[in-house]
DNA sequence: TTGAAAACGGAGGGCCCCTCCGTATATGCT
DNA sequence: AGCATATACGGAGGGGCCCTCCGTTTTCAA
């Protein structure tokens, strides 16, 4: 409570700020299996630096795409009462997908909402996410619009799996967004 | 035409074979992203003379899984004529899934029947699946029973990506069936 | 100014990929 | 049986990446 912390120290906000800063870029494109050395190395900093800074992916991944997430949630929650809940679904579904096609390391980010483990250390945003679409599915199924036994998890996997499962390419978005769109009818009744 | 080769050697007939038999157990278990070097080690063979053998990955991912590919494959085209050919399709891709959730390795033979340019090598096998679903596809679809843009590759490429998304625990199974379902459903029309 | 807290950075242990080449050996032909 | 040589073996070695640990440097504050 009275513990008086000393400043924190300048060279230290400003390693930190650079390495969050090359990451977006690094992870960007890279998708979640970027070499962190190579954003040590990319940001002029020690690899130690990166590791005290971020002890783990998940927390690199967040620092650098959580703002992209926060605008996920917060158009997710405004989606609230909709009158169409399933197309609701569907675009913020798309735009999802569109992010991820532009930065590659929201999977990343992604994973971390859907990983047991992790959704713990970020449950701030996951649940919100989760709690938001789990809103819009029950609002479809009580319209009669949607299956009843569908959760907002479901979702989120088959949309990060469709991504993850196929390297970029000229048609990738294309595909994706097909494939997704024959399972987003497979939940009409 | 005419070089009389001379008979294979022994001993690299015995390595194949005992490469071949560590390979189903340490891919079985491992997945697609198993380390090779394991596989020598426990196959008490140096790492140069598996990559001799099998100069890929995925050439070792073949001939450990082409058996079960071949099952596969010969269930498929069995499947032609079925009266629900729907019906049949989703057999085929539990039983699909079933294997996988018993031999890990098998997605590595599966993104050989997916990628591009592993598709060329190996193309026999993968001619077959794709042939024998898209025999199915247009089956159930002249018969108006699914959607007409539909093709085996969004098939397997789905079911390879729920497969993948997410590492094997007590509900996998349960989880990617039900996945899968709800994408079978929505290729109805 | 100066001492200690805070942060830095990179060496090092682990694990893996794949290639290259000196060494060993099974074959086939005298 | 003996020998030459085509074949095969194995692992060192160059590259990478992950993550930790700790001696050195820098910043803050008294």
């Amino acid at each position: 409570m009275e513990v008086r912390k000393r400043k924190p120290r300048a060279d230290a906000l400003r390693n930190r700020e650079r390495l969050v800063e090359t990451a977006k870029d690094v992870l960007g494109k890279g998708g979640p299996d970027a070499s962190l050395e190579a954003v040590a190395r990319q940001a002029g900093v020690g690899i130690g630096t990166l590791y005290r800074h971020f002890p783990t992916r998940e927390a690199l991944f967040h620092a650098v795409f959580s703002r992209d997430l926060e605008r996920l949630v917060e158009t997710a929650e405004g989606l609230k009462g909709s009158n169409d809940p399933l197309e609701a679904l569907r675009d913020w579904l798309h735009a999802n997908v569109a992010l991820v096609e532009t930065k590659r390391g929201m999977l990343g980010a992604l994973s971390i909402v859907m990983t047991e483990e992790s959704k713990e250390a970020y449950s701030a945003q996951s649940e919100r996410i989760l709690a938001a679409l789990n809103g819009l599915l029950k609002q479809a199924a009580d319209a009669g619009q949607i299956r009843e036994d569908v959760t907002a998890e479901d979702l989120l996997q088959t949309m990060y799996a469709l991504c993850y499962s196929r390297e970029p390419g000229p048609d990738w978005r294309a595909r994706v967004l097909r494939l997704l769109d024959i399972f987003i009818d497979g939940l009409k009744r």
